[in-house]
DNA sequence: CACGAACGTGTACAAATGTACACTCTGTGG
DNA sequence: CCACAGAGTGTACATTTGTACACGTTCGTG
């Protein structure tokens, strides 16, 4: 036997095909996205494409991959620095109103990969690993209730924030983020104790 | 002078079109949408599609304002209904558990809308004024900073329990709701006075 | 160095898309 | 009943898409 076994003549070039769809995804949404765009972007040729990939929702979804893995790292990060529960309260507050954790693009991003969920079954459960990173990394400070409200809450407000263009006041976040890590502490249910 | 003047041989048929794409984009989301998809849906030769509308994304606009405004109706009406504070709580914890004022699908519906904002500033402005109807409906009943935050949460709450594909504990929706209601009373901010 | 196997790519092609437009159909005024 | 203006449509076409695959290229081995 002779020749070369599976060594690649470009080993980053998957990888870099990747980032450049995730760029063009941010950019201008996944409708835009076609083997032809990614690979003009990335600087290779179209033949790399196919060769690379199965198909172009692979592609697609190894890119939502990346922003998912990327995102989840620093929103762990971020809360993991939190040593008291008013740190990871601001630390909440921060993941909604600043850029530090998610620049407008990626979170534009991650609404792109709740409606291309319906495309493929990998990217649907990409989107619900991400709820659970997210319950996940709250539930580092908060009881599982205040979590999952909070992780709503920063769902919904990143939205808006996303629509209006603007960032909401910081200190109303912040009043909201504190009501709801003590909502399973004062059992606040209008009539009776339904609670388990 | 003579003939017809403007009189449609067929004056609901834009109508039905438009019906037609909504249905189309709520099943199998905006990507599948293209005029042969949604004329075959309508019944309605091709041709019918040019004639009655610009381009695609007309169609599609069009289809999300109706949308918009089926879901802004009964989200107002659902909301008015209520008398009380506690009955407006349990109106939101309606919206964000239950499916009567708007299905999964047109939670979906409300998703691909965010995303294909993208596409046209009119999609872009319908996105916005959803945004401003709801938080409209919620200020009836809860004070301005009440409301936004309750807003955030039933945006983002309501996507969970879309990706989940089951819906939220009521009890905890109902307490979160309730606790949020109360942020702007009681000066909740960790330390210092920061409200204005 | 030469050779061959695996790596990688340019090209070709079928399918689908948005859109234009020459055409037919329809009903109203005369 | 006829003519005609405007409503409505079938077809054609340029583009863009995903994908296959025959062909060049590279580099370890002998």
């Amino acid at each position: 036997m002779s020749a070369r076994s599976g060594i690649p003549n470009d080993p980053d070039r998957r990888q870099r095909i990747i980032d450049a769809a995730l760029e063009l995804i941010l950019d201008d949404g996944t409708a835009r996205v076609s083997h032809r765009a990614v690979a003009a972007r990335a600087g290779v040729p179209l033949g790399s494409m196919t060769y690379h990939f199965g198909g172009i929702d692979e592609v697609v979804t190894e890119a939502f991959t990346l922003l998912v893995t990327r995102l989840s790292d620093r929103y762990r990060q971020g809360l993991a620095a939190a040593t008291t529960p008013a740190e990871a309260c601001e630390a909440v507050v921060e993941i909604i109103c600043g850029d530090t954790f998610a620049s407008v693009r990626e979170m534009a991003g991650i609404f792109e990969l709740y409606s291309y969920d319906r495309n493929s079954p990998d990217s649907a459960r990409l989107a619900a690993d991400w709820m659970g990173i997210s319950e996940d990394a709250l539930t580092e400070h908060f009881s599982l209730d205040a979590a999952r409200a909070v992780d709503a809450l920063i769902e919904g407000w990143t939205i808006h924030c996303h629509l209006d263009g603007h960032p909401p006041d910081r200190d109303l976040v912040r009043a909201a983020v504190a009501a709801l890590t003590r909502i399973d502490t004062e059992n606040s249910t209008p009539r009776g104790a339904h609670r388990e």
